[in-house]
RNA sequence: GUGCCUGUGGUUCAAUGGUAGAACUCCGCUCUGUGGCAGCGGCGACACGGGUUCGAUCCCCGUCAGGCACCCCA
């Protein structure tokens, strides 16, 4: 036969990855945590559409975000709607409570979710355009900073759970529609008399997004920087006490944090409280890394954004990818995967025939059991028994196929015991105990 | 979107301007009814397109993909 020469094959898309078996241990290990976390703390699981209409993203993140700007898988349905692949996940929850209503359900009300979010980024370590968050969310109830603890707790616990170590959250507060402004204009009039000495990035922000200007890494804008104001210095009294309730309740907890007054988030929809986790450390090659793992913050105005009723929330959401390449990167593993404990063995079509039988009764006894019915020789097959590392075999020979007997093989000493298939399920079980 | 680096079997790596070799994995045989070891064998690759050349896997350009950094973020 002559090949055929491959001229094209089909591979991801750039940017979404395949999660293969030999990863899922941890992506199992994950949603695991993520559940009985959840579920510990009171939160109430929701999933949403991976779709939804693109003004509810624009609305709610912001026009001049980078999301939005350029960020968005955006399409046209055959109806003619724009939609756009989520690229998180608190629009879409908010949505679905004002939607049904869900303050209905008590107040305040604590969800959690999980699921795949796309951004069109350039992929790289840790970055990917389909990617999953996993997240928590706490709407109305009021806007007391224990609320904002209520988000970061179950986040940090399932980090720890999960054995990452060295984890720091970084926290700042960026004030409120009344404090805000004012602090804006007075950083715009800072930076007006800097621009020239500013970077280009810096001076794009300058336009778009100045509160952006706090978190280049440029060194003459940190210079530029050091004398800036700071909002900390701006904050209303309201927003002031805020923060100071909300460290407060975080020194209580002895949670580990760092005041990071350059932190800010890209998203509109957040006001006072933000927050970020961070792993960092040095791999087993000698390769350090920072990794940010999760973040968040309050978003009181975002209810109202959307055309509801004005409401308090706070949230936060977890990088699964992230938290992966963390485990990795620690070399943190969860043993293996169960299992099975016989396999089944068959030599001639009659004994097929009866083995496939046998290994139902063995499936619905609760007996983990492999097989390998397309090999033929004895020899293959107990290869692969013992590639599975199974304890013991199970031969159906002709010979056993006729007599309706099977012989019982414990691999580790060869010993061997012939018994009728009928009591088969009866005798593993016993060897097994 | 920008910059730098990289694309050779499933994986990890070689070699070469005259179309490629190994290790591991996988499959089979030795062993047609008794596994692990060993020996032997088999499947299997130059990302794609164009250019230079008698001839390109190798040199050049482009595309695509991957890595890193920026941007931004999870």
């Amino acid at each position: 036969m002559p090949k055929t020469k491959k001229n094209s094959s089909f591979q991801s898309i750039k940017g979404m990855h395949d999660i293969l078996p030999s990863e899922q241990l941890y992506w199992e290990k994950i949603r695991k945590e993520l559940k009985e976390t959840a579920e510990a703390y009171n939160f109430l699981r929701i999933d949403t559409p991976i779709v939804e209409n693109s003004d509810l993203f624009q609305r709610s993140l912001g026009e001049t975000t980078d999301i939005v700007e350029k960020q968005m898988f955006t399409f046209q349905s055959r109806g003619g709607d724009k939609l756009t692949l989520r690229p998180e996940g608190t629009a879409g929850i908010m949505r679905s409570y004002i939607q049904y209503g869900l303050s209905h359900l008590g107040q305040p009300l604590k969800l959690y979710y999980d699921g795949p979010m796309f951004r069109y980024e350039q992929p790289q370590a840790g970055r990917y355009r389909q990617f999953n968050q996993a997240g928590f969310e706490i709407i109305g109830g009021g806007d007391e900073p224990i609320y904002d603890i209520q988000v970061i707790l179950p986040i940090f616990r399932l980090l720890e759970n999960l054995k990452i170590k060295n984890l720091i959250i970084h926290v700042n507060t960026i004030g409120c529609k009344n404090c805000r402004p004012a602090y804006r204009k007075k950083l715009i009039e800072y930076y007006k008399n800097h621009q020239k000495d500013l970077c280009k990035d810096c001076n794009r922000r300058f336009e778009d997004n100045p509160l952006r200007l706090l978190d280049c890494s440029n060194s003459d804008c940190a210079e530029i920087r050091k004398e800036a104001p700071a909002i900390l210095d701006d904050l209303c009294n309201n927003c002031h006490k805020h923060f100071k309730s909300f460290l407060e309740y975080m020194e209580e907890l002895g949670l580990p944090y760092e005041l990071d007054s350059h932190l800010v988030r890209g998203l509109d929809y957040y006001n006072r409280t933000v927050f970020e986790i961070f792993t960092s450390g040095v791999s087993e090659e000698g390769k350090s890394f920072d990794l940010a793992l999760a973040g968040g913050g309050r978003y009181d105005y975002l209810a109202e954004m959307l055309g509801g009723r004005s409401t308090s929330a706070t949230g936060g959401a977890i990088g699964v990818e992230r938290i992966v390449e963390a485990l990795k990167l620690l070399k943190i593993n969860f043993g293996a995967r169960p299992k099975a404990k016989v396999f089944l063995i068959n030599i001639g079509d009659l004994a097929r025939k009866k083995s496939l039988a046998l290994l139902e009764d063995f499936i619905r006894a609760g007996v983990r059991a492999s097989e390998s019915l397309g090999k033929d020789s004895l020899n293959a097959q107990l290869r692969a028994a013992d590639k599975e590392g199974v304890e013991i075999a199970l031969i159906l020979g002709q010979k056993e196929a006729f007599s309706d007997s099977v012989i019982i093989r414990d691999m580790k000493s060869g010993v061997q015991e012939t018994v009728l298939i009928k009591k088969a399920v009866a005798e593993v079980k016993k060897r097994l105990k």
